[in-house]
DNA sequence: TTTCTACATCTGATGTATCAAAATTGCAAT
DNA sequence: ATTGCAATTTTGATACATCAGATGTAGAAA
């Protein structure tokens, strides 16, 4: 029963997958604008493909909430609205401490090991945009710690809107070298099996985050009163 | 200005959506068997229309994670599985203490006056369907209160999924009279603005339905190691 | 006879080209 | 300036073609 002699394991490259990947690439860096209008038709010719798969592309970001989908009219990128950032930020601070907390019961040592592997990594100065990959790969590390899957997933899914988000406001050159200890501590309680106190240091530390991130964006120019609103007028999303 | 003469305000019947939400309630409702394959072909016979917008209608129902789509394989109806009932009720460990904490801070007395009339309807003693219908309007509305969008879908996906999960374990005519406290109590923690209140008294009423949940499951047979598995065997899932 | 492998077939997903319907846009007329 | 109509644009749907994977059959080896 040895696998035969495999002509490499099936490189599928199911075209409508690639579109997905390149759009959301693409609209995650913002090289689309938010807000934007898509057009299926030219995105087929760009891409040299039917509109099928350009659809099939499309219900896929629509469900990542990357775009939406106005029935008859059109496909616009997702605008970035205070109400996005907030209710991101907000769903982090929720999904957060409670991945912390069961990590500290289900954690096995070799992804303690792992942890603490990726918090070594803060030890050199680093520039914000690898810092906030660091810090993804570290959260997304202790959410799977937690042995739920809908928590991995949405876990990146709220990363990765949230660098698209924030793409605008930061400016991706500035030093910090911190946090370390912080994320130490964490790693500490989710070893000792201390699951409240895992979860507490996680509320704080995402309150900080989260403060950082706000008082960065107003003092930027974004959030001017308590609206900001870049892209089309956010057509109010209906029902 | 006067809207015409209007066939009716553009009932807009986006076929696609047609067939999303039919298959939908019927996968929901377990008419079609967890684990089982849609074959997309009898589908589009069965409702009159091109495979197209049944494309668009699975990769919607993927999106809910309803269905999981194997490329150039099948459709096949997500198979329940501890670990899915687990994911979910874990989930909404994670989200509802959040949401009823936020609520403390964002309702409006209308809101709140909404809550206590949801409330009041447990008074009436129910059959455990409808008491879970009440459940889900009462926990999407504080949901809402909460002011967080992602957080008033991803319940509404929660409350979806987990009916499904236990349409197999439940006996529905069983009656129950109960709770009503417990709400009440949580109602007023809303009103009075204290949050962490309102959300200890969500950990504890989850954990209490999680604990009941869990517990029918055993007795009814489900779950009998800790593994639990209708429809065909999940694929590991990958990655 | 049994089993394993190689080959052929068949099913069903994926993709293309085309068409129809609806909405937005621009123009013209009042 | 506003309203109504027509033309363009773009989505939504259909029918057809293609292609990969699953299944079934037959033949060879044990």
């Amino acid at each position: 029963m040895i696998v035969a002699p495999g002509p490499a394991a099936t490189a599928h490259v199911p075209a409508s997958e690639r579109i997905y990947l390149a759009l959301r690439q693409e609209i995650m860096r913002c090289e689309i604008a938010p807000g934007a209008t898509l057009d299926a038709t030219s995105i087929a010719r760009r891409y040299e493909v039917s509109k099928t798969p350009v659809r099939d592309a499309m219900q896929k970001l629509a469900a990542d909430g990357l775009v939406t989908i106005l029935p008859r009219s059109g496909y616009h990128v997702a605008p970035i609205t205070f109400q996005a950032v907030h209710d991101i930020l907000d769903m982090r601070a929720a999904i957060g401490p409670h991945a912390a907390r069961q990590a500290a019961r289900y954690a096995t040592p070799a992804e303690v090991t792992l942890l603490r592997r990726i918090v070594r990594e803060y030890d050199a100065p680093l520039d914000i945009g690898t810092m906030q990959q660091v810090a993804r790969r570290f959260h997304i590390a202790i959410a799977r710690c937690s042995r739920n899957r809908r928590i991995v997933a949405l876990s990146e899914n709220l990363f990765d809107e949230l660098e698209r988000l924030l793409r605008f406001a930061i400016d991706f050159t500035v030093k910090t070298g911190e946090h370390s200890d912080e994320h130490t501590a964490l790693v500490d309680a989710i070893e000792a099996g201390d699951g409240e106190r895992a979860a507490a240091i996680e509320t704080a530390h995402i309150r900080s985050s989260r403060e950082f991130l706000i008082e960065r964006l107003m003092t930027l120019g974004y959030l001017s009163e308590n609206e900001i609103q870049i892209g089309s007028a956010s057509r109010s999303a209906g029902e």
